[in-house]
RNA sequence: GGCUAGGUGGCAGAGUGGUCAUGCAGCGGCCUGCAAAGCCGCGUACAGCGGUUCGAUUCCGCUCCUAGCCUCCA
């Protein structure tokens, strides 16, 4: 039985689809007017593993995960780029595929932008407009009322009047009240905008995701998800927009995921402390340390980004990886570990737990191979793959894996192999001193060896 | 100031009212020509102070500390 932690409600609770068998979800996806972050692909990286398991656990899933391709970051940056706007979307959009790609993330079923959605957003506005709930200010901004929506704050557990005297915004004086947030943008001179019964203008940010959201999957579905910063406004924003739009309840289950963290400090654009996917997969020996590493803390909470935990990240998923080589995968799957596996995941997609588990799997293969066991090394096996499957991870060929080097490669496998023949016959006539001599040689080259009983050397790149 | 998460062994990180997390690093042993890998074993962990309890790291209260949100942000 899956649990999820509800951030609406604070608990975690059983789920259970809207619809029989099916799962409807919505990620807040990317504005895109950069290289994604490290922080980025966390967010990417936790919702394609919950869309993972979803599936495995046979729900119908439509994942759905939007592009932001116009708002006032991207039109800003095209400004200081002297490039054209949707050019700059369009290229980094492109860029963010390709990072997610590498990064072995599943694609949405559905990617809709913001900028295909304008007619389904004016739908909106104008409906939140006939209905009493939004406003057109003296600058042709239209405005949502948020007074209008009694139940404000209810995700974020935050009170309208709290937010009031708190409010270090400065008044926008066309707005009605300070709390008020602009659904419709008019367009200034030069901008990109849009025809509407406003005049020539952009949407406001939160008003895409509501559009699209409700557009795709129905005015009331499963799953809405995003970085636990969304919460507010943003999420807040999306449920009194479309709640009063649609006129039925919106999300069932709202989740956020926790931060990255550089130096006990969130990492962000602002704080310029972030790290590119693209910077940091060049230190590693491949992308699956990344994502094993965003796997090995639970996504509610924080996670700090260090050279360190990469290490250790990479260091462990070797380890897996050693246990998987030679072990054969014809075997069967252990249906007692699996149920662990599945028993963690259930409970909130609890993926420490699940890693610790796999980790248990590693050390019965082990076992069993120490004990000449090949069938039980060999279920094993199966079992770790099948688990690796449902996390994204361990699917490499295993001694491919392990020959992959940090950086770039010193020595060539053809030269590798060519020392190893000369030292075997060293071996062969227990020359111990010119075997050690190479394999030294080897080791100052980043290569580590492993002798095997019958003379058989096997190696990889440290 | 308001609201929300947290504070676990050298590092990372789950979890539990009384028996083991797990991984990395370290130490000892086995194996090995020697290594490596693996296996076996080891290490006074649960911020502080009270309270509830036969018993609390786990429940309750208070204190201290950290982060996040309250403004664009994954």
């Amino acid at each position: 039985m899956l649990k999820i932690h509800n951030s609406l409600t604070g608990e975690k609770q059983e789920f259970k689809p809207l619809r029989p068998n099916e799962v409807r979800m919505y990620v807040c996806g990317m504005t895109n007017y950069d290289y994604i972050h490290v922080g980025h692909a966390r967010m990417l990286t936790v919702f394609d593993l919950i869309q993972r398991y979803l599936r495995s656990l046979g729900y119908a899933v439509t994942y759905v995960r939007n592009v932001t391709d116009i708002d006032d970051k991207i039109i800003e940056r095209a400004a200081a780029n002297g490039e054209n706007w949707a050019d700059l979307a369009g290229r980094f959009t492109a860029a963010m595929h390709e990072d997610c790609a590498t990064l072995g993330l599943q694609p949405p079923d559905v990617e809709p932008r913001a900028t295909q959605y304008i007619g389904q957003i004016i739908a909106m506005t104008q409906t939140l407009i006939d209905k009493g709930f939004a406003y057109v200010a003296h600058n042709n901004d239209v405005m949502f009322s948020v007074r209008k929506f009694p139940a404000y704050g209810l995700l974020s557990g935050k009170k309208i009047d709290d937010l009031r005297s708190g409010s270090r915004v400065q008044v926008d004086d066309a707005k009605l009240d300070p709390l008020d947030f602009v659904l419709w943008k008019h367009a200034k001179p030069g901008e990109p905008s849009w025809a509407s019964p406003w005049g020539e203008g952009r949407p406001g940010w939160h008003i895409e995701c509501s559009a699209m959201s409700t557009s795709v999957l129905g005015s009331y579905f499963d799953l809405h998800g995003g970085g636990e910063d969304l919460k507010f406004p943003h999420h807040e924003n999306e449920i009194a927009q479309s709640v009063c739009a649609c006129g039925t309840p919106f999300v069932n289950v709202w989740m956020h995921n926790g931060f990255v963290r550089v130096n006990d400090e969130k990492m962000s654009k602002s704080l310029g402390n972030f790290f590119t996917v693209r910077e940091v997969l060049k230190t590693l020996r491949d992308p699956e340390v990344l994502r094993f590493f965003l796997l090995s803390s639970h996504y509610r909470g924080p996670i700090n980004y260090s050279s360190v935990q990469l290490t250790q990240a990479d260091e462990t998923l070797l380890g897996l990886y050693r246990a998987l080589k030679e072990a054969g995968t014809s075997g069967a799957v252990n249906a007692e570990w699996m149920g662990q596996f599945r028993e963690a995941m259930d409970d909130d997609f609890n993926t420490p737990e699940a890693l610790a588990t796999m980790q248990g799997v590693a050390r019965e293969i082990n076992q069993a191979k120490a004990a000449g066991d090949a069938l039980k090394a060999a279920g094993g096996a199966a079992t770790l793959l099948a688990m690796g499957a449902v996390l994204g991870v361990l699917q490499q060929e295993p001694d491919a894996y392990l020959k992959r080097s940090v950086g770039s490669q010193t020595v060539s496998d053809a030269d590798v192999d060519a020392l190893l023949a000369a030292r075997k016959a060293a071996r062969a006539a227990k020359d111990f001193g010119e075997s050690d001599r190479i394999r030294a040689q080897l080791t100052a080259a980043g290569i580590l060896l492993e002798d095997r009983p019958g003379g058989a050397t096997q190696w990889r790149r440290a």
